[in-house]
DNA sequence: TGCACCAGTTACGTCAACTGCACTAATGGG
DNA sequence: CCCATTAGTGCAGTTGACGTAACTGGTGCA
């Protein structure tokens, strides 16, 4: 009766985990290196506050990161991996090389932007 | 003007293509070798044949498996991996060992199922 | 007095993936 | 005659990740 919808598949947990677009992408920009709100805000250009507030907070409660909040005027907060987050760079990596080899029309819908 | 949305980084793409929970596991059974729809459907538990039919159309549509009906009744269709499918091997292997290495405190919310 | 600063929060609405159920075609076996 | 079989399709409805807009708090600077 325990662990009742925790698949025991480890692909299956990981997409557990990274449901959105952009759950994977604040990650891949914190293995660059601690970084703050705002500068993660700008490097993701089209995520929302709300968006990048939620990921962040997930992440911190699942232990992939850690969040400094300085008691500064005006605020100031920053963000890094912990060792289990930056245990991810093999997987993103993996990704990114299959996203750089891939052709093109693996992509497109066979007439899509323009 | 061209290629207006698609991301330069490999990542983004990867994801661009991978958006719900099942496509990935969908690639996941078919690294095992080729499949007929039923056993995709049987080996997916939860999946809709509904969503099976339209992951494997996109997935043929993009070069990533073939589809192979053969003319009998009743009907029997066998999906199979490109070479461009078999290329995601490294990349699922990657979340499976990263799914398999990190705590189940990574994937519960502190007081989930039971 | 009042605005800008940063890191959010709240309320509300949108959109796409996904689900369930019912249904189909064409044939072999009882 | 009727049912089981396989690979779907159509319709209706749900879920959850995400977006927009407006707002907060405490201080420095004009």
């Amino acid at each position: 009766m325990v662990d009742v919808d925790l698949p025991d598949c480890g692909v299956a947990r990981f997409l557990l985990l990274f449901d959105g677009p952009w759950a994977t992408l604040i990650i891949r920009e914190l293995l660059h290196g601690p970084q703050r709100f705002g500068e993660l805000r700008d490097a993701l250009p089209g995520i929302s506050a709300h968006t990048l507030t939620n990921r962040l907070r997930l992440f911190e409660s699942r232990g992939l990161l850690r969040r400094t909040a300085f008691p500064e005027i005006p605020p100031r907060v920053v963000y890094e991996l912990t060792d289990l987050g930056r245990s991810l760079r093999p997987v993103l990596d993996a990704m990114y090389a299959w996203g750089k080899a891939a052709p093109v029309s693996a992509f497109v819908s066979a007439s899509d932007p323009a």
